[in-house]
DNA sequence: CTTATAAATTTGTATAAACAAATTTTGTCT
DNA sequence: AGACAAAATTTGTTTATACAAATTTATAAG
């Protein structure tokens, strides 16, 4: 194999996989109307098991940097998946809940999810896998 | 390591992997007002060699897959870095070229670029780099 | 050559994201 | 408590993207 470019080659073949995987979550989530990242903080809140999060808890976890989570919750709300709330006992920060309808949709959405992440998968093997995730992982926790 | 969310894991990992090449490939191109797709673009252009390229091809190359090429060509002819061009011999499709000011930008970005996938790749050894270009690879040519 | 059909390209519009600035909140010091 | 500095959140605006429809161009059939 041709080594010179091959800095170039792997970080071209990260962003396309990138964006294949995008792509195929984000048709599957396309019926339910909602983006990959609005999907992302639902399950991020889900994760929470009823602790909330305030804004912050949740941009650092969010896969995609965004400069305005606001809005995105915003949007959430708008459709009922989420929910705002201001810590009555110590008027502290707001804070975010995954609402019933919310947690409904996930529990739809985790099957069709999980099709979706094997067939981007599909032409690699288990053990491919697993070291295809702890070569990403070394790139991607080291921040 | 668990075993049971290794698709997952996988795939969440691919896709910030991707948002991290993206922003630090973004990050290098900032000063130059140019995007990530743009960017691509003009590279494809001046693998050409000279051979003009219509949408399509372009397109096709593309990493991001875009539903409208056309204005982002736009924006690259707006800033004088391509160029179309009616084919006058046989008035066939327009066709595009990168300019002498696109492929001096690219002579410009290309030691920066380098550093930076470098940069991306840092915690890889080159064996790890091989074998991770080699397992993306199977995930994206697989189309 | 004309017409029909399909493919490619462009354009209009709605939506989302990036960016910077303004506001609000938090923590610390006096 | 009051004042200041730093961090977090929100908001306005610009720019880019997605989606669908319309237009144009290529290809094939009669």
């Amino acid at each position: 194999m041709e080594n010179l470019d091959l800095a170039k080659n792997t970080v071209v073949g990260i962003l396309k996989a990138g964006c294949k995987a995008e792509e195929f979550l984000g048709n599957t989530l396309k019926p339910f109307k909602i983006s990959l990242q609005q999907f992302n903080v639902l399950r991020i809140l889900r994760g929470r098991k009823g602790i909330p999060a305030n804004l912050q808890t949740v941009q650092k976890r969010m896969i995609h940097k965004m400069s305005n989570t606001t809005r995105l919750i915003d949007k959430l709300i708008d459709k009922k998946l989420v929910k705002r709330k201001i810590c009555k006992d110590n008027r502290r920060k707001i804070e975010i809940f995954i609402t019933q309808e919310g947690l409904e949709l996930l529990i739809q959405l985790d099957a069709l999810i999980q099709k979706t992440e094997a067939e981007i998968l599909v032409p690699l093997s288990l053990e491919e896998q697993k070291n295809l995730r702890h070569l990403i992982n070394k790139i991607t926790l080291s921040r």
